[in-house]
DNA sequence: ATGGAGTTTGACATGATGTCAGAGTCAAGG
DNA sequence: CCTTGACTCTGACATCATGTCAAACTCCAT
């Protein structure tokens, strides 16, 4: 199949095929003798692959990693659960620190009258004077 | 002050100071005869308080909203509040995201043995056949 | 054969930041 | 006065994953 049939069965952009290919994520594509990509279900799967992957928060380094294992029949489960877990760990100190800023914002924001008046501690705090 | 003293004592780079100077969101610094960037309490005042913005996940267009307010002695707070909850709630989105993607994460992995052993449910999942 | 849809490559853009290079400036010490 | 090292200037390139656009080419159905 034609790219764009790749790309809609996979859910990964024609642009993002294209990428994956380029930095050799993926291995280039068959040609037909039209110079157009071919991709068979194999290809479509890797794709999908990629995708979750992506999904999941994953780096393209580390789905090459994550490609690379899921093509060896005889790895070890134990580098796929590290990878995972070091993901893992990483997410959740990215949504803390995300739900660290809301609170800051949601608490200079209860502190605001929000009406006509210009005095606003939000402000106050981002221009305070100490560092 | 020159560049270098102005970056240390508002925690934003050089880089950046420049960066900001240029799109416009700071005016443009005073010079000294040699060309140099001079700058005075003022100027590492609203530098520090775009840092303080950026920690709390503002993006530079925001940013540029609260310095309009800032500097309006007029202003209602109502706007700047406004902007602060809104951030708020971006960032609550993004903190969910980032835990539901770590929640399916943990999921798999312990289900994964993590051993010498081949089978990985990681793997399987991100590899199943459905979309 | 013609037209519209699909594909190709390459270039440019995003956003916020780092880094590097080459050239100019400044200040302190000999 | 000159040298040396620290500082600053601009501009360019890199990151990371992705979008979009353009010009040229291919494919397929009528």
């Amino acid at each position: 199949m034609k790219i764009g049939q790749a790309s809609k069965t996979s859910g990964v952009s024609q642009r993002m095929i294209r990428h994956y290919e380029s930095i050799g994520l993926i291995p280039r594509a068959a040609r037909r003798d039209s110079g157009y990509r071919d991709y068979d279900e194999r290809d479509v799967h890797t794709l999908r692959f990629i995708r979750r992957a992506r999904d999941l928060g994953f780096g393209i380094e580390e789905i090459g990693k994550l490609l690379t294992l899921w093509h060896d029949r005889s790895r070890a489960s134990a580098e796929v659960k590290a990878i995972a877990l070091a993901r893992a760990a990483e997410l959740e100190r990215k949504a803390r620190e995300l739900d660290a800023m809301r609170q800051t914002l949601e608490h200079l924001a209860a502190h605001c009258h929000g009406d006509a008046r210009p005095d606003c501690p939000i402000l106050a705090d981002l221009s305070r004077d100490e560092a």
